[in-house]
DNA sequence: CAGCATCCCGTTCGATACTG
DNA sequence: CAGTATCGAACGGGATGCTG
C-alpha cells in the first residue's frame, strides 16, 4: 500500500487509526468503540462522569445543579444507564426523605482517565476549532 | 472538603475529573469538551476521523464503503461539519467524472490522538460493560 | 462521481403532572 | 427528595430524486 503523510505528521497516527479500527473490525458485529460512544457521545453521561468524579459521590438534586441544565427526566435516564453499563454505583437510604447517592465505579473511574485526554484536547484546541468555523463561514460566504 | 474514595482508587483521577472540570468553568459560556463531543459523538464523525487517519487520503465514495452502513447525505453533511472545525481537508479536482479527496488536517490527527485512549479503554473494557449491562437487567427482572 | 433538496419517519428530550 | 408516566415539539437521519 501506498503511503503519503505530512512531513509534519509522523506515521504513528496511521498506525494508530489502523489499530483502533483493527479491533472494530474484530469485534463481533457491533464495535465496542461505537458503543462507548454511544453512551458517552449523548448530551449527559460524560458531564455526569466528570461531576462524579470531581466530587467523588453526590445525591440527586446534588449532581442535577453541578450540571446545570439537565431536566429531571434526563438526568434520572442517564444515571439507570450508566448504572446499567456498570459505570456508576447508587446507593438508596431507606430514609425519610429519601436520598440516594452516586459514586463512580472502579469501571467508571477508568473511563475517566480515558476521557481525560479528550478533555485536554478540547481545552488545547479549542480556539483553533472556532477559528477554522469563522474562516470555513467566511469562505461559505465568499463563495456563496 | 472531605473525600473519601476507594481504596483500589487512587486519588488522581478525582484530581484528573477537577482539572477538566476547572477548564469547563473557566470557558467563556459554551464549555469546548462539551462542544466535542456534540462533534465527535454524533454517529459519524468518529468513524470518518478513524478511517481517513487510517487511510491518510480517500475519496467520498471510498469512505463511503469503508463505512460501510452511512447513507450519502449524512457523510456529506458529517465531512462538511469536520471541514467546517478545521479537522477534514477537502480537495476537489476539476475533473470528468469529478474526484474529492479527504484527508485529516494536522488537527484532525491531533485529535486522533486523543481518540485513542477512549478506543483503548472501549476495548479493554467491552467485556466488562456487557457483563454489567446483563447482570443490571437480571437484577431489574428479579425487582420488577 | 459527488452532492444538494425534499419528504418523512423514528427517536430524543423537555414540560408537566403524579407517587412513595 | 427522588423519582415515574405521559404527551408533544424538535431533531436526526434514511430514502428518493435531481444537478454539474
Amino acid at each position: 500500500m501506498h503511503v503519503t503523510i505530512t512531513e509534519n505528521q509522523p506515521i504513528t497516527f496511521q498506525a494508530e487509526a489502523k489499530k483502533i479500527l483493527q479491533n472494530i473490525q474484530t469485534a463481533t458485529s457491533i464495535c465496542p468503540v461505537r458503543h462507548v460512544l454511544d453512551r458517552i457521545g449523548d448530551k449527559w453521561s460524560f458531564l455526569c462522569i466528570l461531576h462524579l468524579g470531581a466530587a467523588d459521590t453526590l445525591r440527586f438534586n446534588e449532581l442535577r445543579k453541578q450540571i446545570g441544565d439537565v431536566s429531571q427526566r434526563m438526568l434520572t435516564v442517564t444515571l439507570r444507564s450508566l448504572e446499567a453499563d456498570g459505570l456508576v454505583q447508587r446507593h438508596v437510604y431507606a430514609e425519610v426523605p429519601p436520598r440516594v447517592e452516586y459514586q463512580l465505579t472502579p469501571l467508571g473511574h477508568s473511563l475517566l482517565v480515558a476521557f481525560s485526554g479528550l478533555g485536554t484536547w478540547a481545552n488545547a484546541h479549542a480556539q483553533e476549532v472556532a477559528q477554522a468555523r469563522q474562516a470555513f463561514a467566511a469562505r461559505e460566504k465568499g463563495d456563496g
